[in-house]
DNA sequence: CAGAATCCGAGCTGATACTG
DNA sequence: CAGTATCAGCTCGGATTCTG
């Protein structure tokens, strides 16, 4: 028996509807401000764009570097800690993909996603 | 870059409060009765194990057989298919466990897990 | 035995407006 | 610029009851 039940944990850290997208643009751009990662998805609000990196921060993954200043100036980076999930999002990502092609194959080309 | 935002579907196919302890069962366990998987989790309610496990089988992760007679008999287990999340999930499972220890080292021992 | 049906509360998500 | 506050909708999870 290979699993002893503590990849959940994975979940837990990733869960929410955007925590992915937000992570897949840190993790491309590096540092980027608020304002930045509101442009780079435009559907997300701020609110929820606040909430889930505020939790993303809160386990740790993320880092928040504040600049004290008028006007406020926040910027938002893949922490040391956070660098560590790399490999478990490659192996989704790896499965996501080969996912997308498996569905394809199931119920055809329009379906795809 | 090494991220082409795929990974979200393993998101999607392993969301929900049981489909982890769900797929660590089968996994273990090979082939499971419905009855078999309500005791192996005490805490499941027949809806929520019904509900999960229909969604397993319909992105194709398990596999339903179910025996025509009185009393019923319905066996689960993991599809081929369903095999090729392993990977992912021993990644998941490796950091979830190192997330345990990196949350102890964070906040001490009586918060754990 | 293996569910289906119903009802309910909690939490995630979102639109909008306001603030230092 | 980078949020906070408020209000509302919807989905998820759960307790309970009923069925072939």
């Amino acid at each position: 028996m290979v699993l002893n039940c503590k990849y959940e944990a994975v979940l837990e850290v990733l869960f929410g509807k955007w925590k992915t997208v937000i992570l897949f643009n840190l993790f491309s751009n590096g540092t980027m401000r608020f304002s930045e990662l509101q442009k780079a998805i435009p559907d997300i609000t701020k609110k929820m764009l606040t909430h889930h990196l505020r939790e993303l921060e809160y386990h740790d993954i993320v880092h928040r570097e504040v600049y004290q200043q008028v006007p406020p100036k926040v910027e938002y980076s893949i922490s040391a800690y956070g660098r560590s999930l790399l490999p478990v999002l490659l192996a989704m990502n790896e499965w996501g993909m080969a996912h997308g092609k498996h569905l394809t194959e199931l119920y055809g080309e329009e379906s795809g996603q």
